[in-house]
DNA sequence: AATGAATGAGTGTTCATTCAT
DNA sequence: CATGAATGAACACTCATTCAT
């Protein structure tokens, strides 16, 4: 920056706008790598150098664009968020009744699960893995968006006199807990988990879906 | 203390058990301790002087009654199941169908949870807490058990040709985010949360009883 | 000690002296299990915890009879000079020349290690072992007194205008590896690893003795 | 630092070689004061901490160059080993009869060991240090390789049925400490410690020369 | 005296973060 | 901006020693 020669390069090698990209590039590789690492070993347990190392970028370079571990992590939560909210919103703006939001949001949140595929690794082998494994920050800021989003369009459709923060919270707790069984199962069924949720929520047991094997 | 021979026989020969009593009840101060660290700060960020600051003692104390700082989370874990197995299949040996099992086992959990009350204040202060929150090792030990008794429960009463995995974590996610509300509220309603669970696992949001506020 | 009691069965039920007695043994099994512990794992690794669980005793047994881990070292090392010492002297003291001196000397020591046997273990797995053995204080001793005594003999007999500094530590250093191996040996042979010391020091080379296949 | 390009490639772009330079340079620091340390108090007492105190290093910077406290030992071993074979194998290589040989060994152990001087400061002040020293690895290599050395020297030039093992390790040990009284004397006198040594283990005591007074 | 739980300084090692190049 | 060596606080754990019983 206090480096003259540093401008003329930029003009004269890159193409205006390359510098900007390289940056933007390595901010996303930064921020996959940590998404990766974070979902494997947890955040505690996680280091910088694990996370640089999968970018091939140095251990400085990591503190170039974000200030801290710590920032990398909430930073993983706004991206899940912005990337899965509009998303999550355009799929149940049309909603009216219960049945037809929960199809949408459980919907779109798997579908969303299912194609960042390797990245919400998670839990895949949380069975034997060390158990001190931890939230990716993604799945907290999401749930929290479905969590408003649920609160507000039950509000709409069911009398208010059911216990809405229970409600909400189960159905988080089973979109998340079924989501994740999904990503473990192969071939990848997303309609049929889908099924599962929204017959589950809706009428409970006795109108459980039966999987075809 | 309140034993009046004891002072006697201490000054003669060692009060039979005074030691042991002292050891029994360091022993299970470092464990409420760490059960209260463990929950609030997670496994990797808590540390073993975290822990043992709580008891008053010392770090080397500690290790005269844990070999490691994993081996206090395995014995929590360990503690948390000895004590709830015995409950919850008491609890439940006498059901016949899925919402007499579903009811009892719920109910078995909440009331325990209940009970434990202060130790298990786990996420209590979650959503303030500095996000990197664990699962304490009894919920993991807790929920294995009541994941197979549900399976077996299941399969007696309905066809196995439901999807009893994605059931069973369904269910305990329910029961899990359930309880930790039903905790953070007061007047703590066991019976409420009790219904609201059964409710929405037997037949879905139609069910749902209202609350009293 | 303010236990009248104890003082009463002391009398009636142990003989007069019995209990010095007692602590005397105490007093030479510390000793004893602490020569084969540091014997095996050298000073600073050897914990105290490692001696007194070879006695039975209890750790502040162990110091009410040496202030320090220390302190049982250089006892050890007294105590190896105090019971070699007369030994050598009484084997030396009739000898006229260097060769006759350095038979009684060389015989002398190597019978005392070949009678202490299992605790002079010292070396014995010198080579698998993880290198970071030490010298046992008893060997320090004995070869100081070794080395004074090495040095009366020959300012007798010799000339003394020989290096009686490299002599001596050569001597010392021959007695003390042969000492080992034939200590590694089986059958023992005394005679023999004597018979090697004194020809290699008398004669050299040349003079050496065949071994017996 | 000398080389005046330096200063201008250092503006444009690194030195080439400076970086690499100075972790040379810290490299081969950490390793002598390793060296030192070792000597001084053994392996088990030295801590870490005591090593890079010596260097002005920080702590974290040990483990840069070093994996564990071990590696650093093992790697002392290794480089006394590497310097001083090659230079014990070229000067015992015309060796024909066991005398040339021993000479020529035990001149170029006593000549390596001088011009090391300040590092094999060893043992020079064993008499009062804590007792508690050790072995630095690179002599146990370096002995060991004499060990193969000689029995290799001795089988062309004796007949075998002398005690090999016996032997090797007696002129080892008179090598050794011979060696150790040699640094500690001044002036330092290569020739006359290699004198006796061959001396004494050619012909014994009787073909000892006389030291210059 | 004997016991063994308690103490806490000290050890090897890791890792987020800084900064000279 | 990139690099990666340097830093040092912090951690889990050990162990000589003390001391109440």
């Amino acid at each position: 920056m206090n480096d003259p020669t540093a401008e003329i390069s930029d003009i004269v090698e890159l193409a205006p706008g390359k510098r900007a990209q390289t940056k933007a590039a390595n901010r996303s590789a930064i921020l996959d790598a940590a998404r990766e690492v974070f979902s494997e070993m947890g955040f505690e347990s996680a280091t910088v150098r694990d996370i640089i190392r999968r970018t091939g970028l140095s251990v400085g370079a990591f503190y170039n664009y974000y200030r801290s571990k710590e920032e990398v992590f909430d930073a993983l939560a706004d991206d899940g968020a912005r990337r899965f909210r509009p998303i999550l919103q355009a799929q149940s703006a049309q909603a009216t009744d219960f049945a037809s939001y929960l199809r949408a949001a459980v919907g779109a949140y798997f579908n969303f699960i299912a194609a960042e595929h390797e990245a919400w690794t998670r839990n895949l082998d949380a069975e034997n893995s060390p158990v001190h494994v931890r939230n990716t920050p993604e799945l907290v800021a999401v749930f929290d968006e479905v969590r408003r989003a649920f609160g507000a369009t039950l509000g709409r459709t069911m009398a208010d006199d059911v216990d809405l923060d229970y409600l909400a919270a189960s159905a988080i707790a089973v979109a998340r807990e079924v989501g994740d069984l999904m990503l473990r199962r192969s071939p990848l069924d997303v309609e049929g988990a889908t099924d599962f949720v929204v017959a589950l929520l809706s009428g409970g047991v006795a109108g459980l879906p039966r999987p075809r094997v």
